[in-house]
DNA sequence: TATGGTAACTTTCAAATTGAAAGTTACCAT
DNA sequence: ATGGTAACTTTCAATTTGAAAGTTACCATA
């Protein structure tokens, strides 16, 4: 009995089990780039995620192992998410994704080394 | 007025939007790397997508330039889907979700250089 | 000419997922 | 007591998915 149960062998298709879909890569993007701890900070993403989304995707990337969450205070209880290693990981997937869509779409980009950010729209 | 509306300046937002669910980018893996060019033949794909999504899939992807149809006999009428230069140009993107799926997820993998793939489970 | 087969879809419809909004729980501050 | 915040959960209508069947157009064979 495996861990857990594919579709396929295909890492592409396990890799989309995982995080195919609209929202999930945002959620990692902002704790990886964006200094996001927290569930509100989560959800005052610039798309503005549902928090019934946000919240069932915490659950699928904690349970998959790419985030902890962590109480970093009891009473009132506060909570803070964090990228494990394997969820750091994913960065090199999040710069070609952002580097096609940069290209090809127009979107801003994000320098991970500098920290500073460029939008499409904006400055001179 | 812009050429398409997106929900964020962001790249992998606006990425997301056109190959954000668990089938698009296994349609371009198919035209990529396994010389799929008919709507059967992608049909037969090794997770098995249903056929209206598949055509809807390949509708978008066309209407984005990812993808071009060209009949290629009249009578019967059939058709070959090929990836124009900016669908090619997902590759490094498809590379890094499969080494991700590969290292973290155990999934399999392909070779474009040498056209040998590896499956987990089969072999020595 | 009738029967069967293939390709490329489209249609149907029940089930699953999404997302907007409101609700809940627990706590602190005034 | 009243109000405010964080972290969710619940609700429910609308959208999307997916399994299956249906459609259209053509060719092949009996």
């Amino acid at each position: 009995m495996a861990k857990h149960d594919f579709r396929s062998t295909c890492s592409i298709a396990r890799t989309l089990e995982l995080v195919g879909d609209k929202w999930t890569l945002l959620i990692v993007r902002d704790l990886m780039w964006h200094g996001k701890r927290t569930f509100q900070a989560l959800q005052d993403s610039a798309e503005g995620v549902p928090s019934n989304i946000l919240s069932e995707r915490l659950r699928r990337l904690a349970k998959w192992g790419l985030v902890r969450r962590d109480a970093y205070q009891q009473r009132p209880a506060r909570y803070a998410y964090h990228l494990t290693e394997q969820g750091k990981s994913l960065e090199p997937v999040l710069l070609e994704i952002m580097a096609w869509g940069h290209q090809y779409l127009g979107g801003g980009r994000y320098d991970p080394k500098s920290g500073k950010s460029w939008k499409p729209g904006v400055g001179p």
